[in-house]
DNA sequence: CTGTATCCACCTTGATACTG
DNA sequence: CAGTATCAAGGTGGATACAG
């Protein structure tokens, strides 16, 4: 990472400045989708099983059923989660991961695992 | 992902609950670290490169001071980045990712590949 | 240059009540 | 059950001025 750059500026004093802005970038893009207090922590839980609205405001620890209810249609809008509407009685939804929304589990693995690992220090301030 | 538990509570209607409730923790860990809407730029940012204050202002897009400032004092507080204060004339300050930061590294390499890869998806809704 | 202090507008949220 | 509407309250950010 830092040290693969052709292009040739003036002088930024710092090499590699394009790739830095570049993965900025693409966090950010990432962020856009997944950022915020609650969205990560909704497609991870889905990423294991789909679920229903009361049972994801039961397991997304603290958030409450208005914000659920917004952050559900944001994330669906960006097709990274699916709602479907099963006529029991009465009724329930169900939501669940798309196969894009599916690419971020690799992703998300690997960021619960990176937590395990470090939890401690985090917790330990 | 999902079909690895060994635990049998009651009746959890679905599996692996405990795990992922376990990785929806761990990712919190990391969002109370990372989380919120400058810190992962700015240590992405570092990643690549030590920087000074006023160079960070102008990478990180559309940050302010005051919310930099704050930013910074976090996560030097939860050991991510290194303040230090050169006496030239007048005095600049560097920041840097310090090895416990720099294990992020890792993460943030493969979110921007990804973010990178996905991005006209994302960019077109 | 590297911040801090203050004021203020905005956004987000929680609680509650209500609908289909 | 699965939401939506409303309102009050707190947090968060930007601009500006100022300090070391």
């Amino acid at each position: 990472m830092g040290n693969t750059v052709t292009t040739k500026k003036p002088a930024d004093a710092k090499p590699s400045t394009a790739a830095c802005t570049l993965s900025m970038k693409a966090i950010q893009d990432i962020m856009d989708v997944l950022g915020g207090k609650w969205r990560i922590s909704i497609v991870t839980c889905l990423c294991f099983s789909p679920r229903r609205f009361s049972e994801l405001l039961k397991m997304v620890d603290g958030i409450s059923g208005k914000v659920l209810s917004r952050e559900l249609k944001d994330l669906e809008m960006n097709k990274l989660i699916s709602r479907t509407v099963k006529d029991t009685q009465p009724i329930t939804v169900e939501y669940a991961i798309t196969d894009y929304g599916n690419s971020f589990k690799e992703l998300i693995q690997i960021m619960a695992e990176w937590g395990v690992k470090h939890r401690k220090k985090i917790i330990g301030h």
